[in-house]
DNA sequence: AAGACGGGGTT
DNA sequence: AACCCAGTCTT
């Protein structure tokens, strides 16, 4: 037996007696569902993910649905979640299919791969779970599961790494009878077995070929390019309440919370307006913002904004650290 | 090829 | 503090 098929064994087996019980793992996977579950979940923990699935599919439960859906309304519930252009992003691909599909998902790689929104891993998600073709998924999991087992040392996030990873699991999933949860199975096993810290090794079923076990380099793999330092940025929001109702303004769409509301931005601390908590440290993955909320006169303020009362912004998009502030002061 | 894009959990 | 998470898009 090869050593693809070998690798391949044992992923399905590992999968058939450890797969978690996920809401859109079903016997005939929904296509819609299968899409959804894959765009939030990307970058994103099942765990943090789970809980925006449910409430997004019941409150769109077609595709149909989410293509008319106000965006807004779309963004409001993926307020929290993170990389807000895969919510409009989605929306986007509903329309397309709408269109072009009389609404329903396309079954072929490549013609997914035209979607908005849909890249490489997630056109190999739902073409391999949904309708049966063997393209291997490459996510963060298999990235570190293959280099550590076929010991690759080219770097994950480089291009000539995301060829050769593709390559490879394309390879590895040509013998399955059962492509879906082959792939499921290759992440679900770098998920809870082959972890970036202190995987599992002793118990793997792989360990008596795996090349990075026997060689001593687990920790080393997977090669990983460094990303540039985080920036820092100062933002002064200007909170202007009149009658139960605060002043919001929508953001550009593009750049960081595209198309989120929040409060008008003032240039510098104001002359007039009182600090109304210590400003906060508010971090993402590449920058570090330090906010700070000022109560001021609406004459501080310009631009397009709007008043909207407590139950409005339930409707609106928010960047976490501005729902929590209106949640607190509203 | 490199950066931008969130927020939260883990080590 | 650094790393990572069922990645994709833009420049």
């Amino acid at each position: 037996m090869d050593r693809f098929n070998r690798f391949r064994i044992s992923i399905e087996e590992y999968y058939s007696t450890h797969k978690r019980d996920l809401p859109w793992r079903k016997e005939a996977p929904v296509p819609y569902e299968v899409w959804l579950s894959e765009i939030i979940l990307q970058q994103t923990r099942v765990a943090q993910g789970t809980p925006y699935y449910h409430k997004i599919l019941a409150a769109f439960p077609t595709i149909a649905a989410l293509a008319y859906a106000e965006e807004d309304k779309l963004l409001a519930l993926w307020t929290g979640l993170g990389y807000y252009n895969r919510a409009r992003n989605l929306q986007k691909g509903a329309k397309q299919i709408v269109a072009k599909y009389q609404g329903q998902l396309p079954e072929k790689y490549n013609e997914l791969l035209n979607i908005k929104g849909i890249g490489p891993y997630t056109a190999a998600a739902i073409a391999s779970i949904c309708f049966q073709e063997k393209i291997g998924v490459v996510d963060g999991n298999v990235y570190r599961v293959l280099s550590r087992y076929f010991g690759i040392h080219t770097a994950t996030n480089s291009s000539a790494g995301q060829k050769e990873f593709q390559n490879l699991a394309n390879e590895c999933i040509k013998g399955t009878k059962h492509p879906g949860q082959y792939n499921q199975g290759i992440m679900e096993f770098g998920a809870l077995l082959c972890t970036p810290k202190k995987p599992n090794c002793m118990y793997c079923p792989l360990n008596d070929t795996c090349h990075a076990f026997n060689t001593g380099s687990v920790g080393a793999l997977p090669v990983k390019l460094k990303k540039g330092k985080r920036t820092k940025e100062t933002l002064h929001f200007g909170v202007v309440q009149k009658a139960e109702k605060m002043a919001l303004r929508k953001r550009e769409t593009d750049g960081i919370w595209a198309g989120l509301y929040e409060f008008p931005q003032l240039n510098d601390a104001p002359e007039h307006g009182q600090l109304l908590e210590e400003p906060v440290l508010h971090k993402l993955s590449h920058k570090d913002l330090y906010c700070s909320f000022w109560a001021v006169s609406e004459t501080e303020i310009s631009g397009d904004y709007s008043f909207y009362s407590k139950e409005e912004v339930q409707e609106l998009g928010m960047p976490i650290i501005i729902a929590d502030f209106v949640a607190k002061r509203l």
